[in-house]
RNA sequence: GUGGUUGUAGCUCAGCUGGUUAGAGCGCUGGAUUGUGGUUCCAGAGGUCGCCGGUUCGAACCCGGUCUUCCACCCCA
């Protein structure tokens, strides 16, 4: 006996209702991508290492699936790197290609070496597995999903109220109510870091700051304390874990608290348009909110920061993030080039909808009829009518095999296929089709005409 | 990467302080029923108890390692 089949730690196999369910959220989100003007691009799913390592910090590098060299690779390798064991030098040397690690960076990649080809302002949009090298829990696969829709090659705000919107309008079309956009901006967080100063720790500071709804206001002092930000800093902060009150009431309390710092002041304008425009044009299902502890992938956000939770009542980390990434294509050698973008993800998503009964029946609906095989003859009869249902768009299905009958029934009450049409000597003399309605047991002779009408 | 947790039939799980031949439900196969499934009845197949090693007269059970599951931390969709 071979030993028991198994997949990696992390990775998932699809069955078919899952795949449809997958396709059907994909397919929302695409559809909206369309709509708002972007276009599809697609990239290989690894790329060259220094593509991608070094561009999601320290962290991020661990993370990064890396792919063995061809061919007798230690034989080339660093004997000294070898020896020592050394890790960090070797792997320079035995791997050249890693798997992407999201779909940002390589299509900041993609616009520089495309660079001549494109249109500017850029809208793309990308539906791609991405890998991460982490432990799955909840929510977390080492194989998942991500779509992306990103502009490059505009600096407009407009652009922003459009990420809002598109949230908006794809959550509002999936039918996943009370979602909570939370929007933060890195030149608030640059701001509020020069205020304190601690301008060197912004990093720091913001990684604390981001626990705050998880660990309490104590904690997060804590850590930030441990960090070595000065008490006198931490008390200038004081307003910002008891920020309350409207939209507007936040943002008159982030301008006075930073009134001395211009970068701080032009973050809170940003925020500031985009808000009032929103609140202007309305949103659907979704809320935008300002959240000044949020604070990811601050490794090449400078401007805007989203994250968008599920609702309430669901358990589950963010369904979709994403911000202002002002030079990203500059560390490719293409300077002044501003991209924005919002990402989706597929794999959390779809478990909200799951856990809130969202999908809608008719996703699921597969074969509609299935011929009962009674023998050659009777199958060429039955093939006729399985080709002119077919040919209506009708889903239908011969069985393959002259088995028994009471078999063919229970595959197709397995299947759930909700009718089956029994040709046999009878109907063939007649011209006929016997329809059965599985559910109800109910069953009536009909012509081919009368089939294709009740299948439709 | 750190800490904890899980693994017994295809699936969900029992299995006492270590004791002979490891059980149930569901599912599966065949039959009751050779033109009628979902209900019922009868019979049957299916397990090196995750893997490797150790302790013991004896291990599904105790110990070590390893892989896997889930959870938390780090980080993140």
């Amino acid at each position: 006996m071979s030993t028991k089949p198994s997949i990696p730690k992390g990775t998932r196999d699809f069955s078919p209702s899952e795949v449809v369910k997958r396709n059907y959220i994909i397919d929302v989100i695409q559809r909206d991508f369309g709509r708002f003007g972007f276009q599809p691009i697609e990239t290989p799913s690894f790329e060259n290492s220094e593509t991608l390592m070094g561009k999601y910090g320290e962290e991020g590098d661990r993370l990064i699936f890396k792919i063995l060299n061809s061919g007798d690779y230690l034989r080339k390798a660093d004997t000294d790197a070898l020896k020592a064991q050394d890790s960090a030098a070797l792997t320079g040397q035995i791997s050249e290609k890693a798997l992407r690690y999201d779909l940002t960076v390589p299509f900041a990649r993609y616009v520089v070496q495309h660079q001549n080809e494109i249109t500017f302002p850029f809208k793309r949009y990308q539906i791609q597995p991405v890998w991460r090298a982490d432990r799955p829990q909840k929510g977390r696969f080492r194989e998942f999903y991500q779509c992306d829709a990103d502009v490059v090659g505009s600096r407009s705000l407009w652009q922003e109220v459009e990420f809002v919107q598109l949230y908006d309008s794809v959550f509002t079309h999936l039918n996943l109510r009370n979602t909570v956009i939370k929007m933060n901006n890195r030149k608030l967080l640059s701001g509020i870091a020069e205020v304190i100063g601690a301008e060197d720790k912004l990093i720091d500071f913001t990684v604390a700051l981001d626990k705050l709804d998880k660990i309490g206001e104590e904690k997060v002092k804590t850590e930030m304390r441990e960090k070595g930000i000065s008490e006198a800093a931490i008390a200038k902060l004081e307003p910002l874990f008891h920020i309350t009150g409207t939209v507007s009431e936040k943002i008159k309390t982030l301008r006075e608290l930073l009134a001395t710092s211009e970068t701080g002041l032009q973050g809170i304008d940003e925020m500031e348009f985009i808000v009032e425009t929103i609140a202007e044009l309305e949103l659907k299902s979704a809320t935008l909110e300002i959240d000044v502890t949020l604070a990811r992938g601050l490794n090449y956000y400078t401007g805007a920061i989203f994250e968008v939770s599920a609702p309430e009542e669901v358990k589950m980390g963010s369904i979709g993030g994403g911000g202002r990434y002002d030079d990203l294509t500059g560390i490719f050698g293409l300077k002044d080039i501003s991209g924005v973008g919002i990402s989706f993800g597929l794999d959390r998503i779809y478990l909200v909808m799951e856990e809130l009964g969202l999908f809608p029946k008719t996703v699921l609906e597969g074969t509609r009829a299935l011929f009962v095989n009674f023998g050659e003859a009777e199958a060429r009869y039955a093939m006729r009518a399985v080709s002119a249902l077919r040919d209506e768009g009708i889903s239908v299905d011969l069985y393959p095999d002259p088995v028994k009958m009471g078999k063919q029934m229970s595959y197709a009450d397995k299947r759930d296929i909700p009718y089956v049409v029994l040709t046999g000597v009878s109907e063939m003399e007649s011209g006929t089709y016997t329809l059965k309605n599985m559910k109800s047991g109910e069953q009536q002779q009909v012509d081919i005409d009368q089939l294709v009408r009740s299948l439709k």
